[in-house]
DNA sequence: AAGCACGCCAACCGCACAGCC
DNA sequence: CGGCTGTGCGGTTGGCGTGCT
């Protein structure tokens, strides 16, 4: 037996929602908040909306605290920054940025900002995969020493629960990991690591960053004789 | 002026997880 | 303790607007 649908689809309304919409939805939820429940709610309302339809259009756009118009270089930075330390984890990301978000940041990110580090040569558009992983000894060594890289843990991007784990004020440093996947299928083990310190990122552009986090992977990279373009999120 | 391509973004979908019974 | 339900999240899609030919 399959998972029940969260609504009965055949009697919801479905696509852009009209301004008398938003105005009831807005109006129950001053009035009455949402109750807990957004299954009941649009019935509740005198809504033909899906209760998942209600929250994410309340959570995006009809809620008080939203933040509207383009993002500023600094949101930018932090996206970035983020992105580069943790992945694709919106929600994490918008939570940075006050009354942006995830939806926002995700479609951003993906509409404009990556391609704007793209055309700038700061990231290449084909790669394999890269992760952030954390390293939970507070006192790494200054210089990353590839032939103690196992040594390092892999945390999987589930078990950071906090938002800010990687914030201003950090006292961990993050871990850039690197795989080539063609070798890890023959069963070799050929993980590259290296470290960047949250102070490296403190004040530092967009760019600044860049070239920090990419410098350092070209140069270890190529001394490996890893392409550079092997190893960046296909995902970018 | 019409057709086409592309970019942007709102919205949907499906999965994972947590809480409740 | 296991199943069910609601919520949250990330990935993806579809439609609209705009610019180009």
């Amino acid at each position: 037996m399959g998972r029940a649908p969260c609504c009965d689809k055949a009697n919801v309304k479905r696509g852009p929602w009209s301004p008398e919409e938003d105005a009831i939805l807005k109006g129950y939820i001053d009035t009455h908040g949402t109750g807990g429940n957004w299954i009941s709610l649009p019935q509740k309302a005198g809504l033909r909306r899906c209760g998942k339809s209600c929250r994410l259009r309340w959570l995006n756009y009809l809620r008080p605290d939203i933040k509207l118009g383009g993002f500023t270089e600094e949101e930018d930075s932090i996206i970035c920054s983020l992105y580069f330390s943790i992945g694709s984890r919106w929600s994490v990301i918008a939570s940075n940025l006050p009354g942006r978000t995830d939806n926002d940041v995700k479609n951003y990110w993906n509409t404009r900002l990556k391609k704007k580090l793209v055309a700038g040569g700061r990231i290449p558009a084909i790669g394999t995969t890269t992760t952030a992983y954390i390293n939970p000894n507070p006192n790494p060594t200054p210089d990353p020493d590839l032939s103690t890289a196992s040594t390092w843990t892999h945390l999987p991007h589930q078990s950071f629960s906090e938002p800010n784990f990687h914030g201003p004020g950090s006292s961990l440093p993050s871990l850039i990991e690197v795989s080539d996947s063609s070798s890890s299928a023959a069963g070799v083990n050929t993980e590259l690591s290296w470290w960047t310190t949250e102070e490296s990122y403190s004040g530092l552009s967009i760019d600044d960053l860049l070239d920090l986090d990419f410098g350092i992977m070209y140069e270890i990279l190529s001394n490996r004789s890893f392409s550079f373009d092997q190893v960046i999120s296909s995902s970018i």
